[in-house]
DNA sequence: TCAGAAAAGATTGCATACGATTTCCACCAG
DNA sequence: CTGGTGGAAATCGTATGCAATCTTTTCTGA
């Protein structure tokens, strides 16, 4: 897969910052495997693409960078980043430090606007595992984040929502390397009890749902090594 | 306070990125409270100061921005962070969060060669407590930092390290814009329980140590709002 | 035929240039 | 004296050019 075979919405209006822009479509392509692990992001095809100078391009790389969904070597260029098993492991222990605090606070400053938005969103969701094939299954993977996304805005901490935003975007490189499965369905009906524990004011069960749902999502993937240290690094691009 | 009046080592080999040196000396210089919060860091100064072009020095305060290190205005510049009380107190909820959950994983995973680092560091640290003047006060905001960020290490989660150097970072900001008092010895003598809980194995006791050492450095912070919302945010710069 | 060296091509790192936007300040009318 | 106005200076956003580095291809000698 190259990133010269995909197709980008044309930049809105430029009040706001380009890069930004550039790195959120690119962002999205990445969680939608649109871009496969270990594509080469070359300054020049990125600023072709988006019709920006390479400065330009460049900054919206190394936001992608900071955020470890791009990995970057000196003189080399820009990758979609290949997480190994130990940085996938590193993720969800992250995420089950950080997310049941998370459900915590959300718990209590749900508003009945945010649980017409979480229907929403389930809803969404629903439609997207009843359908079947390649789109309909990225799209999942992505409404399944934004799941998490949307009880990290809830619980109204700008700093962690950031880190959730982190750590849901690498989740699902994580997934599309690693992933085995049908968590989606499973996955689904969590949420939606999670949803329920929460509209309940129930603090405590959702933090703990919320615990066995990340342990379910981790549980599915496969994280064996697939073969030894020395050709895996050779191989490793 | 303008940033040319100050000095900084000259960067080392240019083996590693020149950008990010420059963002680890700059960093340093807030956190230290050389660089006041609300100082403008113009692209151009940056760049004569250290010796580089624009270019270098607006990737340097690119990266202090994702940090949350400084803010950047559109067409207007970066200036040193200046947290409001909101902010503050989200950045200690998220320390609430996580860090005893850190505290737990490093109990796990401390060898000898780790207690002696942070005996070496909680040393160093009462050398600069029992110093006076602001010098050795700012080495000592620093150290009791570092034992956090030492503990980050050990507990040998990468991502999780990252979000502590930000929270930390900006921890720093925040005491030294709300700080009230000499939260230091009594921090000092947290840290020393801290450790004696995580040599002992005792990873329960050394979680929730921290837990309530953060709430103390917090508790220590002056976070009412000084005047009415319309006065402050005209004023906020 | 194949390994190794040399040259060609591509890509990044960085500096610089130029237009656009904002800030500053002198000036003037009210 | 206050408040608005115009232009100059400063600063940012972005494109582009050149040197350094890496990659690939080609050539040579065994």
């Amino acid at each position: 897969m190259n990133i010269a075979d995909q197709t980008f919405p044309a930049i809105d209006g430029a009040n706001e910052d380009r890069a930004q822009a550039i790195r959120d479509q690119l962002r999205d392509a990445i969680v939608d495997r649109r871009l496969a692990p270990g594509t080469k992001l070359s300054e020049g095809e990125v600023g072709t693409l988006f019709d920006v100078s390479r400065t330009v391009a460049r900054a919206a790389l190394q936001m992608l960078s900071f955020e470890g969904l791009v990995r970057t070597e000196r003189n080399r260029g820009a990758f979609v980043a290949n997480p190994s098993p130990e940085e996938a492991r590193q993720v969800f222990a992250s995420r089950r430090l950080i997310e049941p605090g998370i459900a915590i606070a959300a718990a209590g400053r749900m508003t009945s606007a945010d649980v017409a938005a979480f229907k929403t969103q389930l809803e969404e969701e629903g439609r997207f595992i009843a359908e079947r094939g390649p789109t309909a299954r990225r799209s999942e993977i992505k409404a399944s984040g934004d799941f998490h996304l949307l009880l990290a805005s809830v619980a109204g901490n700008v700093i962690l929502q950031r880190f959730m935003e982190e750590l849901v975007a690498r989740s699902s490189l994580v997934i599309a390397l690693y992933g085995r499965s049908g968590i989606s369905s499973c996955g689904h009906n969590e949420h939606v009890q999670i949803l329920e524990a929460l509209e309940a004011g129930n603090a405590e069960r959702a933090s703990a749902l919320m615990l066995h749902h990340i342990d379910h999502i981790e549980a599915d993937l496969d994280l064996r090594v697939r073969s030894g240290p020395a050709l895996r690094q050779a191989l490793e691009f």
